[in-house]
RNA sequence: UCCUCCUUAGCUCAGUUGGUUAGAGCAUCUGACUGUUAAUCAGAGGGUCCCCCGUUCAAGUCGGGGAGGGGGAGCCA
């Protein structure tokens, strides 16, 4: 009966010295015959198992290797050496599974995160990787409870889509037509009407103009699902395959939207530091010792905990794309020529030392950049009345860059129609999108957050594979 | 896709101006010890120096090509 055991979070803070238990889970090190580190993935922190010696048979404790697994019995004790209160005296000792010593890839010392990355289906049984998703998946739960608790509603749009008209990025084809010998038209081209869906198909690239029809009928919805992007792009923060969060919300403008997304941000926050102090306090160790490594310059100014408070206390800082050129083109910086794209005229978007800079040196907090220049955003954002910007605003975070993209969107049936004229996107394609605005069009607003991201900075990871379980990057799909 | 750096034992790394038998710590195995905290002590085993080609009397070391990985850029979330 499994059931019956106690997990060791619950058991380092609730166990009661004299209690009878059962544990069970993986040996992180055996030390001195007679001293076993458990642990279950609950928590960091091991369960010593104290092996009397003399009782257990010396076959049984040449199995207590790393990585094994075991079911124990016994009773809770205070403990009589330094380093933990409680441990668990064994009565009964029992090996689940063997762990070959000679195969076994971890070794109780520290490994590089290159080498774990090569093995991902074992890297959750290291400190590292428990906190880190550990804490994704607070992250996960907390999304859900905000938007639950704000009233919107949760809607699942398609994986698979037939619409490529958004140009959010390079996709992936979904198709059950062979590679070799597909059927073709006269013309040579593929015949889509043989396939599955009878047309051309892929995964999505995001949920959003599904979102904006949810979110005209039930006010406010948010999206949160695999995203795909076929981009050859090789970086420590984008994945062929992420996880997105994009609320969508009718009767909200542009500031609307910047209010809701800082709110949304603080809270994820301050949802971990409330629930996972513990996995934090590790993880902001974690970097710290990292950073040691680093030049001086190149160091943090604050730890893990102390960044996130300071986001936490503190206003985002909002300034449109139009000052953010002012500020970059008067920086000294660009003055002593420093950048390596020289800030010089309207219009261009802003590189990512621009950003950086931006963020991590002048105003040294997240950034809401607003109203772009309209030749650089995407089609369905609302025109502003200067008739050169639109309503979008993009938040930059420390360290990570650009971790949400949203705007207004334009609701306005004649602008929509005329810039995807100028876009040379098909309307015909998107008839269904147009519907809503030909049917009780309202202003409305959204975003999208990078789940990953968003894991990247509460954790202080610095690359993306670290903080999703297996990840997609060009040229590699294992597991 | 572009730029750049790296690849030596299971892991993390050292290896001198090219020179004879390639090293360390940890891990593993054997033994000792026993209230240890990545236990400690003694001993042992463990190498296609990423691959191919070239230069040389001689290549882990130099040159060319390839593969894999890291970092940066672009694209973006």
């Amino acid at each position: 009966m499994f059931n019956k055991r106690v997990k060791i979070k619950q058991l380092l803070t609730n166990g009661v010295a004299g209690e009878q238990v059962t544990v069970m889970g993986w040996v992180r090190t055996f030390r001195n015959n007679q001293f076993i580190a458990l642990n279950d993935g609950s928590t960091n922190n091991n369960l010593q198992v104290v092996a009397t010696l003399g009782e257990y048979d010396d076959a049984i404790l040449k199995r207590l290797t790393t990585g094994a697994s075991i079911k124990v019995t016994g009773v809770i004790v205070e403990s009589v050496g330094k380093g933990q209160t409680l441990e668990v005296k064994a009565t009964t000792l029992e090996i689940l599974g063997d762990s070959d010593a000679e195969k076994y890839p971890l070794q109780p010392k520290k490994h590089s995160l290159e080498f774990l990355r090569e093995k991902a289906h074992l890297r959750f049984r290291t400190n590292t990787f428990g906190s880190v998703f550990r804490v994704r998946h607070a992250l996960a739960f907390a999304v859900h409870q905000f938007f639950n608790q704000k009233g919107f509603v949760y809607l699942h749009t398609p994986i698979i889509t037939s619409s490529d008209a958004e140009g959010a990025g390079e996709m992936f084809r979904v198709t059950t037509l062979p590679l070799e010998g597909a059927p073709k038209n006269e013309d040579g081209s593929i015949n889509y009407k043989e396939d599955f869906f009878g047309k051309s198909t892929n995964l999505t690239v995001s949920g959003q103009l599904e979102g904006e029809l949810g979110a005209m009928a039930f006010s406010e919805i948010y999206t949160f699902g695999p995203t795909f992007r076929a981009e050859n792009s090789n970086t420590t923060r984008h994945l062929a395959e992420f996880w997105m969060i994009e609320p969508e919300m009718a009767f909200h403008d542009l500031e609307d939207n910047m209010n809701l997304a800082e709110e949304f941000i603080k809270y994820l926050i301050k949802y971990v530091m409330d629930n996972n102090k513990e996995d934090l306090e590790f993880l902001a160790q974690r970097l710290a010792e990292e950073e040691k490594q680093l030049p001086q310059d190149k160091r943090s100014e604050l730890g893990l905990i102390e960044k996130l408070e300071f986001v936490l206390n503190n206003d985002f800082q909002r300034i449109t794309y139009t000052e953010a050129i002012d500020i970059l083109r008067e920086s000294n910086h660009n003055k002593k020529k420093k950048f390596q794209y020289p800030v010089e005229g309207w219009g261009v978007d802003l590189q990512s030392e621009h950003e950086r800079y931006l963020v991590e040196k002048h105003f040294k907090k997240p950034v809401i950049l607003t109203n772009y220049p309209k030749e650089i955003k995407a089609f369905y954002m609302r025109q502003n009345d200067d008739g050169k910007t639109v309503a979008a605003m993009d938040i930059l975070a420390p360290g990570i860059g650009e971790i949400v993209g949203g705007s207004q969107r334009e609701e306005r049936l004649d602008k929509l129609e005329q810039r995807m004229k100028e876009m040379h996107i098909p309307a015909e394609d998107l008839s269904w999108y147009l519907d809503t605005r030909r049917f009780g069009a309202v202003p409305h607003a959204g975003f999208g957050l990078g789940f990953e991201r968003m894991v990247l900075f509460v954790t202080g990871m610095t690359n993306i594979r670290d903080v999703i379980a297996f990840a997609r990057t060009p040229n590699n799909c294992e597991f």
